[in-house]
DNA sequence: GGGAAAAGTTTCCTATAGGAACATTGTGGC
DNA sequence: GCCACAATGTTCCTATAGGAAACTTTTCCC
């Protein structure tokens, strides 16, 4: 019963109508994750269903306004990062986000992390800015994981990337590196101030 | 037949919220009203059909996630307003690209780039490094085109990157961008020095 | 290594979102 | 008043969102 299908792809700028929310998803994993919360927690506290959670995590549903309201809510996200019109255009970024919140921006103990794209949708990377803060830490072994791969740059300051598999990687502003996100990894600021990170992360 | 179906009844836990649902609709209606558009109009530019927007409106529908974005961008909403209630219009996401307009520049070609990893194979996102000579100038007709899409980050100079469909975009130190590869596109450096550029390239 | 518990995914089913067509309510001209 | 006709509201139907539970995978222990 479904004869023509052709007019929603019309008007919409992103092309494709792969039911790829792609980045949605991730984003939503990951500020689970950050916030160190199961899928049942998480869940529980939006007041929503796991099976659903996991559903939009994995990109497998097209949640309503008010699920994604309350996982915002619960997982303190900031609210640009998932629309923000950027006027049709495929073109988007700066760092425009951090905003108005002034201060509630997303923040965990260990990283603070900044969005640098709007439209999720259509999006296969997803690139943001991390601060991480300067703290000590003698071993590291609460790895961030995630199927797929990583491209990392260090804008400013001095981190040490321990990695599950080869030994602690010591960089700088202007080192980069490209690494397996399955591979357990995490950074750690040895300098005094918070580092700079830019990421580039790529879901599988 | 006035379904007052308490939407929130069965879902949500806490009863002192739940204020967004029923503004939510009102917000809209406001919206369209002050854009001077009618059903129809406004539906039509987002891409959704006229009775889930007159739904929307009176509040007898919970809208997808996707269908309140569209919906925001043809408005022009500003979308922490849909989250944080009471929001004294906080400015968000707002565009402060500063567009650079005209178009007289010498061409010439020169980019410098530094690939950041070793091993491509494996790889399916190519970090790099460029160098923009100052004043350098690719040529309007001759885009660079790939298919893909990519991100750029701006390490250091100031440069516009022009591209195929959008306005010229500004950019400088900080600034980053997510743009479709295949849309042709082309950076020219504005300052006196070089400038350094950040992209992280994916190839479909 | 193996077994158990936890985390995550998939299945199944019901309620409903979203859109096309139909119905109703304005609104201005005569 | 009555008639266009434009704007909005409602009905009807199908595809699917969301949740409970079954199932699978991962993570710990010993």
């Amino acid at each position: 019963m479904e004869p023509v299908q052709s007019e929603e792809a019309g008007l919409a700028p992103e092309a494709g109508e792969a039911p790829d929310g792609q980045v949605l998803g991730k984003m939503i994993r990951d500020a689970r994750k950050d916030k160190g919360l199961t899928l049942e927690e998480a869940a529980k506290a939006a007041a929503i269903g796991r099976s659903t959670l996991s559903k939009i995590e994995n990109n497998q549903t097209r949640p309503s306004f008010e699920i994604i309201r309350r996982l915002m809510r619960t997982l303190e996200l900031e609210t640009p990062q998932l629309f923000v019109q950027s006027a049709q255009s495929s073109i988007s970024g700066r760092r425009d986000y951090t905003l108005a919140g002034r201060g509630e921006h997303q923040e965990t103990k260990t990283y603070d992390h900044e969005l640098l794209c709007t439209e999720l949708t259509s999006k296969r990377m997803l690139p943001y800015i991390s601060t991480i803060k300067a703290r000590d830490v003698t071993e590291y072994d609460n790895w961030v994981r995630h199927r797929g791969e990583e491209f990392m740059y260090v804008i400013s300051g001095e981190l040490v990337l321990y990695t599950e598999h080869y030994r602690p990687l010591a960089m700088s502003a202007g080192d980069s590196v490209y690494y397996d996100s399955g591979m357990g990894h995490g950074c750690v600021s040895t300098s005094e101030e918070d580092a700079q990170v830019l990421w580039v992360s790529l879901e599988i």
